[in-house]
RNA sequence: GGUCUGGUAGUUCAGCUGGUUAGAAUACCUGCCUGUCACGCAGGGGGUCGCGGGUUCGAGUCCCGUCCAGACCGCCA
């Protein structure tokens, strides 16, 4: 060993023993004669120090040490006379009596510390000095223990880990694949799996009963700050079961790892339909950290001369407690303006102040008198200094914008802790969703989600409005506004499949080329199953409070899907493609 | 595919309505310093102002294009 401790776990009690430590250099303190080095590792830092008194050659070698040079320090521990209370092991150093220089550094280009001046795109340059910093490496460390509680917790209720094909089919459903061309069959490719969907079934065919996997998944989709093109699921699926009972298992696992990693114990979590959650808070995914649910106006705004309210579909707004005194015209008016951006694209935004002196002023005054206001505030239980916010248009996008005000107003109102955790399971999701583009129905989670059981028989038969209203035993699981899982009940049953897929515009020759070994494997026996899958990542990330998921993956990739590392993707030469039978066209 | 923000010293940034030789902090180098832990003090080096074009007597600054980074919308069965 090259070390007998490491830099973080040396105290009092050790004083006097003669020890070696290894790491980096993370500070040079020196004053001529007397020098303070700063050694890092993963565990901690200790301080050495060398004095000329002692051996002058090596004070003068102490002095030339430079920030992340490698060294390795043998020497006595003693305790300090000044101590630092910051640093655990501030009470001793080490009195060095012989100093190696395992490797020297160049100057590295972003301080190696906690609070770095680093900017984005160096760190992800030089990700591996990035990943010496005490946070990042905290966040690779808790990652690695969520992945080892998730194993424990799931293998203690019989769940089997298996690992699934990364090179299997392309199908042109849901997510771009990525593809890898085969050298071997000329012409063909396999694709990287968007998730191990199928497999996971067919090892619900073969008995296994219950699977679970942590595996990498890819899809060739742009990004964004909780997106990569390669990340990681907690991969479930079990048979023979309700989708209440995966609902229990999984929260009782999310409950474990928060009990766990963070001792944190959550109470049971609400449900919510997926009509529910779009009617309440105008989104899939609710952050309810804090309540703030919309109230719905139409019927008491209409009809009273207003245009712009009796040409909506929808009148719904907001109540922001004690709010009212807190918004002048001029904030009213940046907020109005905030919510007219292309992002959101409001048209208006209509606002009632119930004032501390229990007036009430609102920018639809002229249309409305204070008893006809006064109505508004008490459907949405208004007391004297809250603010009412209204939007009114189309109901999808109406109740998308007021979510979008919604959050901000938590936000601004300082609501949505960092320390809170608030899951829910949204519950009954839509079997299908009309796509405008190719216009026809897609499934909303996958193809192999059952409807709802009353659902099944209207599942062919229906107009359009009966496919819009078909619900499946679909469910996500929400914590913090983030979408952290979702799963479904399965369809085991060929007919029911060959249905649904038929319903997805897919021929029944489109259905056997791309999914004919599952339609198959449903003919032997397949038992009922369903399951769920969590984004590891995000995981990692809430649990944190945190929103990218970048600084819990060790080497991620960039906007543009790029590792700035290594510098991929790159072109490959000539030779290669040919190997690959492949000849290139760019159409750029 | 789109919207927005940014790109100036190794790094993080300032640089107003265009006007001498482009600044600060920090890092780096040299010297001094025996109790620092953001050590201190003195001195020094360091710039293709992302790139290309244009307007102008004159561009870091204005205009057009382009590249890069970040955030978001679309997209993510």
């Amino acid at each position: 060993m090259l070390r007998t401790h490491t830099c973080g776990e040396l105290r009092m009690e050790h004083v006097g023993e003669e020890v070696t430590l290894t790491g980096w250099v993370q500070s040079n303190r020196n004053f001529g004669a007397l020098t303070f080095i700063d050694v890092r590792d993963r565990y901690g830092i200790t301080q050495l120090v060398f004095n000329e008194d002692g051996d002058a050659d090596l004070s003068a070698k102490a002095q030339k040490l430079g920030r992340e040079f490698v060294v390795q320090a043998t020497g006595k521990v003693r305790e300090r006379s000044n101590k630092n209370p910051d640093r655990a092991t501030g009470d001793i150093e080490i009195d060095v009596q012989s100093m190696e220089v395992l490797n020297a550094s160049k100057v590295p280009p972003f301080t190696i510390e906690a609070e770095t001046d680093g900017g984005e795109d160096l760190r992800m340059k030089y990700r591996y000095l990035d990943l010496r910093r005490t946070p990042v490496q905290e966040n690779i460390i808790f990652r690695s223990k969520l992945a080892i509680e998730t194993r424990k917790y799931l293998s203690d209720l019989e769940f089997v880990e298996v690992e699934t094909p990364v090179l299997i089919k392309s199908t042109p459903e849901g997510a771009r694949d990525f593809v890898v061309p085969s050298r071997m069959n000329p012409g063909q490719f396999y694709a990287l799996p968007q998730s191990p969907q199928t497999f996971k079934q067919l090892l619900m065919v073969s008995g296994f009963d219950r699977y679970f996997q942590i595996v990498k998944c890819f899809r060739d989709e742009d990004l964004r700050a909780d997106r990569q093109p390669e990340f990681t699921q907690i991969d479930c699926e079990m048979a023979f079961v309700t989708q209440e009972s995966i609902l229990q298992t999984f929260e009782g696992l999310t409950k474990y790892l928060f009990k766990t990693l963070k001792g944190i114990e959550l109470s049971d979590f609400p449900r919510m339909t997926y009509d529910e959650a779009m009617r309440l808070y105008g989104s899939d995914k609710p952050d309810l950290r804090f309540d703030m649910p919309f109230v719905d106006f139409t019927e008491l705004g209409q009809n009273k001369g207003f245009a712009v309210f009796d040409n909506a579909e929808i009148i719904i707004g907001i109540k922001a407690d004690g709010q009212a005194s807190g918004y002048s015209n001029k904030d009213i008016k940046k907020l109005t303006e905030w919510m007219q951006r292309p992002q959101i694209g409001a048209k208006g935004l209509v606002y009632v102040k119930y004032n501390g002196d229990g007036s009430i002023k609102s920018s639809v005054g002229k249309f409305f008198d204070d008893e006809q206001l006064k109505t508004w505030l008490d459907l949405a239980d208004a007391k004297p200094g809250d603010m009412l916010l209204l939007l009114s248009g189309e109901t999808d996008a109406t109740r998308k914008q007021l979510n979008e005000l919604r959050l901000e107003m938590g936000t601004r109102m300082n609501l949505r802790k960092k320390g809170d955790f608030k899951p829910l399971w949204v519950v009954d999701f839509p079997l299908l969703e009309w796509d405008e583009d190719s216009e026809r129905f897609h499934a909303m989670h996958h193809p192999f989600t059952s409807p709802k059981k009353d659902d099944m028989e209207r599942m062919l038969d229906g107009d359009h409005e009966t496919m819009k209203a078909l619900r499946a035993d679909a469910y996500d699981l929400v914590i913090n506004g983030a979408e952290i899982g979702g799963g479904s009940i399965r369809i085991h049953d060929r007919e029911l499949q060959s249905r649904n897929f038929k319903l997805l515009g897919f021929t029944p020759e489109e259905a056997e080329a791309q999914f004919g070994f599952l339609l198959g494997a449903f003919e032997y026996g397949a038992p009922p199953h369903g399951g769920i899958a969590f984004g590891f990542d995000r995981l990692c990330a809430v649990m944190n409070g945190q929103h990218s998921i970048r600084d819990f993956i060790a080497f991620p990739k960039n906007n543009q899907g790029r590792d700035m590392m290594i510098d991929a993707p790159s072109p490959i030469d000539r030779e290669q493609l040919s190997e690959l039978h492949l000849d290139l066209d760019l159409k750029v």
